[in-house]
DNA sequence: CCTAGAATCGCAATCGATTGAATTTTTCGA
DNA sequence: TCGAAAAATTCAATCGATTGCGATTCTAGG
């Protein structure tokens, strides 16, 4: 390790700092600049066009921080992610970038900026502060965690807040996300048609959309008369404790599952390799089910079967819902349909 | 899909709005109110904790924006992600939410927020539209892409600006990142030791990084006299189109390498599947080895030997250097030696 | 009890852009 | 050519917090 120079830049001429140099040295007023670079339709076209001009060539663009203290805006949007029932937790999951690269495309295109915010919730005052600090127009909060009291207590005062996740009736927050009971159902019950009578279910309940989706599965279980084949083994979502945690798991001989249903994609990539390194083989020995369908599931030995969310659509909604909540309006949460994908691991 | 009612929010207690009125309800001057809530120590003990305290109970936090506008500074810090050599790419990519995570944390401990912006280059001057916007106190960029000649003409006139990224010696901005030519070295000597004579470079040489780490094999093919025997595959980083593309490429019998060099862990990951489709063994038939030894490396079937870049050590030094910048200094490059890691797919 | 000097606190300017109201300039019909 | 209406521009207040400087209060020694 070690460094290196870099090749010394260059000095350069003047610059306009603020909108009254450009004033002066246009030879109007402040007002009038201020006018004619936001395209007001109070100014002649001439002056309009002059003054644009100059500002162009100076590249001179109006200060960001003076601006948003006037218009009481700041253009920006938080994207939050509370890592509260996994402590310690490094979001190595790319159930995040997918979900954040959607959104900053989406956020981009309406003009605003993305504030990112990783947030390990010490104390139940951690969400007052991002909203009361005044530096976002709105907030969207990526999966409540454990956090649904908090969402539900500051969503009674704070508007344009939307967040990723589960519904449940009596939730006070505007949320987004598909039917987890639903999703869950369809795992189990797309395994159960499949033949499998003990079922494992890998992931954390204590996070809202997991625990729906464990219920799912109960029920579906229920319904085939096998409720005593679901275990639960409360998988962590990192991959790395996933992984020695599945394979002790699987190593309970003889009432080994049939199938497994994973929390998530990178659950069930845990078990994959898991499962392979203990030469069992997917599908022929345990069924493997994840959720999500992200890019991955494609990439894995063999095809991940899953549960798909639409993540584009739900980025979209999550954003149309923002906008409409900043301009005043009150929406209803959305719940989109899952759906099943099967692949080659079932 | 359908929606679902939120409960209805309650009404809420007068709030403090500003420093003013904050001061007025302590009987101080808005003055006085700033200077306690900052810990000045021109102000009493007593009345510093009386106004705290007020400020507390009503829950009540000085406008950041106006702050901002004081101070002249935001205390926001930008990532920026250019996707110049891959138009229509989404970052799927694993790496980089395993350095914004990285990133997302040291900022947040250092007091700054992150405004995360991903960047289609259009044309040459969105770099200046960032830096002008007077949004952030600082620049990070993850991966020149190919726009290097940007990046150097911006970093002769702004100073708090940060690459993850190759280091040549006549580049201007500052960057960190590890040794890539050493990296492709040491991934094609490796192969080479193994017994590869015919090795496929997979990856697309147009960005940067990439191009050295090619570089790098070259030079190792070169000394151990194989110079012929290196196919260079431009295989996208997109995960599925990755996919045909490699599964096309090494249907190409008889010349079929020996040995997979591949520009990053997804890339390999997509070659493994290719490969596993195919009813090809690796390591036995053909051996692959990564670049980034991301959290994924190890999930993959076979387990993926790889070339470690330690991205905590490099997100540290990111933030490091760039708040040196900001507070004036002129900092050089840092180059980190990058680590051959052997696991079981070479 | 008086006063120098320190400890507190208030006053008012400032950061840079926006915008309603006032003012000046232009336009155009009579 | 005059004057009123319309168009263009200027003026000045405002957003909310920070901070240098001046004013006031307090402390303590003589």
């Amino acid at each position: 390790m070690f460094f290196r120079k870099n090749v010394s830049p260059l000095p350069k001429p003047t610059k306009i700092r603020n909108i009254k140099e450009l004033a002066e040295l246009a030879g109007v007023s402040p007002g009038t600049v201020s006018r004619a670079l936001s395209d007001s339709g109070l100014i002649s076209a001439k002056t309009r066009e002059r003054i644009k001009d100059l500002a162009a060539k100076h590249d001179f663009r109006p200060n960001a921080m003076a601006r948003n203290l006037r218009i009481q805006k700041t253009g920006a949007i938080g994207v939050l992610i509370p890592l509260g029932h996994e402590t310690g937790q490094h979001i190595s999951d790319p159930f995040f970038i997918t979900m954040l690269g959607l959104l900053a495309d989406a956020l981009t295109e309406q003009g605003y900026d993305l504030m990112l915010s990783r947030v390990i919730p010490s104390d139940t005052g951690w969400l007052d502060r991002i909203v009361d600090s005044g530096r976002v127009d709105g907030l969207i909060i990526i999966g409540q965690s454990d956090q649904s009291a908090v969402l539900d207590r500051v969503a009674a005062r704070y508007r344009p807040m939307v967040v990723w996740g589960g519904h449940t009736p009596q939730q006070v927050h505007c949320s987004v996300g598909s039917d987890n009971f639903k999703g869950g159902d369809l795992a189990a019950s797309h395994l159960i048609e499949r033949g499998c009578k003990r079922i494992a279910f890998l992931g954390d309940p204590k996070a809202l959309e997991i625990g729906q989706r464990l219920e799912g599965c109960r029920a579906a279980m229920a319904r085939a008369g096998l409720s005593d084949g679901l275990t639960v083994f409360p998988a962590h979502l990192v991959a790395e404790a996933a992984q020695s945690d599945i394979a002790a798991f699987l190593g309970t001989g003889q009432h080994r599952p049939q199938g497994i249903v994973a929390a998530s994609d990178v659950v069930a990539m845990s078990a994959l390799r898991a499962l392979s390194e203990r030469g069992i083989v997917v599908p022929d020995d345990i069924r493997v089910i994840g959720y999500d369908d992200l890019a991955l599931a494609e990439l894995t030995v063999p095809r991940l079967s899953t549960i798909r969310q639409d993540l584009t659509k739900g980025a979209a909604a999550l954003i149309d819902l923002l906008l409409r909540r900043i301009a005043g309006e009150d929406t209803p949460s959305l719940v989109m349909e899952p759906e099943l994908i099967v692949r080659m691991s079932t």
